[in-house]
DNA sequence: CACCAGGCAGTGC
DNA sequence: GCACTGCATGGT
């Protein structure tokens, strides 16, 4: 390893944005806590350590300013989000508590790739463990980073060249197999991930549903944090809970086109809150 | 020991 | 269409 030092970026923020309900409300799987506001991770294939106090987020990375861009896409800073937020609060009231309980959550522009594979891992999984199985994808078929320990997650061309048995340190059980098709339908372009930005949302969800083991969770997740289709909802047993108690009678097409961060805030509160 | 965890595929009706 | 079940693994 290259004794190299971290260079030191400042972004200043403009709106409302916390750093640890961003990265700990289950969007994202890679990131590792420092000590309070201050994590280390991983955007496009460079490690990131990020702290922010709500003011200004702070980031050191081996990489150039260059990279401050992509942080700034990242953790989607440029989208106006009290906007979307008064859109969603006129909505319900108990959408309103939601936001309010925890206003600093942005989603994530993650790779969809990354995001497709970590979701098919999700099912009938928890948090802590989805985590370890996707650190080692990354440590077993990633690239290393030049000055530090941490892995880029994998390539879809490289992880396509893996027979079933390989997988097996990975110990995620029945998802191998789902993992195997996805790394080959992505691969070989019969899902072709970046065509789902533009297509109708519809199109896009049948097309991930071509992939063995990714149903309609799956595909919403992957969408919604990968693609940044904000109009999809993904239901899981938390959300499912969250509806009952605090939206019966309530329609999700009501949320409107901004459902996906709607679902954040719920989800987050039902999850840390409300049970 | 049972039951659960950001579901899904297979089966039976 | 809808209800039910098994599934690998690790944690309570």
């Amino acid at each position: 390893m290259t004794s190299k030092k971290k260079e030191k970026f400042i972004i200043k923020l403009t709106d409302t944005f916390s750093l640890s309900d961003t990265l700990e409300c289950g969007q994202c799987f890679r990131w590792t806590k420092m000590q309070d506001q201050c994590y280390k991770g991983v955007i496009d294939g460079e490690e990131i350590t990020v702290e922010s106090d709500g003011k200004f987020l702070t980031f050191y990375t081996y990489n150039n300013e260059k990279l401050k861009t992509k942080i700034i896409e990242y953790f989607d800073l440029n989208t106006d989000y009290s906007a979307i937020k008064q859109n969603l609060s006129s909505r319900h009231k108990n959408l309103d508590a939601a936001i309010k309980y925890a206003p600093g959550i942005r989603i994530l522009k993650q790779d969809p790739f990354e995001a497709l594979c970590s979701f098919i891992i999700s099912q009938n999984n928890n948090i802590k463990r989805i985590s370890k199985i996707v650190n080692t994808l990354c440590e077993q078929f990633g690239e290393k980073s030049l000055y530090s320990s941490t892995y880029s997650f994998p390539t879809p061309d490289r992880l396509a060249t893996l027979k079933i048995e390989d997988l097996k340190v990975l110990r995620c059980g029945f998802r191998a197999p789902y993992l195997l098709d996805a790394f080959e339908k992505v691969a070989t372009h019969k899902v072709d991930l970046e065509n789902l930005r533009k297509i109708p949302i519809n199109d896009a969800r049948q097309q991930l549903m071509t992939i063995r083991g990714v149903g309609p969770k799956v595909a919403e997740c992957t969408l919604l944090y990968g693609l940044h289709r904000l109009e999809t909802f993904p239901i899981d047993v938390w959300m499912k809970r969250a509806m009952k108690a605090l939206f019966p009678e309530f329609d999700p097409k009501n949320f409107g086109p901004y459902a996906g961060v709607a679902q954040q805030y719920i989800f987050h509160y039902a999850r840390t809150s409300f049970f």
